[in-house]
DNA sequence: TCATTTCAGAGTAATTTAGTATGATTTACA
DNA sequence: TGTAAATCATACTAAATTACTCTGAAATGA
């Protein structure tokens, strides 16, 4: 059970921008040196993101992406639901009658299980999360620890 | 992100299976039968199940299949550890130059609560667990609720 | 013996992933 | 006003993965 590179990238590339929130845009080709990422690749997770309101775009020279709200009030779930669709375990697209005959149901509960835990996790998380573990990380490694 | 057909039919069968702990062997093809899966496909998924011990084959006529501990000690980790390989939400193979410059740990960070959350989950689900849920919903749907 | 069943391994079509490419449009700035 | 820098829209493609499908051998209970 992986995340796509869409994902991924996605969360990576929201990051830099919340990393530089308040400040100017962030141009594609920024973020694609920083993160190591392709452009052409880049640019197409960004017409989604745009698309589902979660960034701005800046168009022309000196352009870019910005968010659209402080990194507080961006969740990794707002991100991941843009790029990757809602968490699906399992598609539960089986027939009722099976369902009852074979203990579907059974095996339902234990996908949606997984479901709610992930979900939990990536709701609860939000880009100014990520800033401030980023930041502890940085101070400890500069204490020496 | 989502399971692909060898975790989820895996612990379909397995479930099949702990159903009918310490009755007859279950063969491929009533499995096959209750569980609406292609035959075939399942003897590919058995192989690495008997080959990491979680099952035991009684070959030949009225030969099937048998969990080879209790549904109690056997977890939805153990099972989909065989059929998967461990849950890896991201692949971490970023060199560690660019991990510091860059932010990776911060989204490292990210993709171990994931993981850590759903194997939580799926290491304290156990095949008796699931039966048990699995009769909880038979009995109220007896009673109409 | 024979029907039933596992076992081993090859093959394959469809889908998804991950990335590439091209050209148009917009805009800051010199 | 020209130009470089940037987004935007869309099409294309190679590689990998998924989800089977198939063939034949070996074992075994009745």
């Amino acid at each position: 059970m992986k995340l796509s590179t869409k994902g991924r990238y996605g969360v990576k590339a929201m990051f830099e921008l919340a990393l530089r929130y308040g400040e100017e845009p962030v141009s594609i080709k920024t973020i694609s040196e920083r993160q190591n990422i392709s452009e052409y690749y880049l640019e197409q997770l960004f017409a989604p993101l745009r698309k589902s309101g979660l960034v701005n775009s800046i168009r022309g020279a000196q352009g870019g992406y910005v968010l659209s709200k402080p990194p507080r009030e961006i969740t990794v779930a707002d991100i991941l639901n843009v790029l990757e669709g809602p968490i699906e375990i399992s598609e539960c697209i089986d027939d009722e009658v099976a369902c009852v005959r074979t203990g579907y149901c059974a095996t339902r509960l234990l996908w949606i299980k997984i479901r709610d835990s992930v979900n939990q996790v990536i709701e609860s998380i939000t880009l100014q999360d990520m800033i401030d573990d980023y930041n502890e990380i940085k101070n400890n490694l500069k204490k020496g620890e």
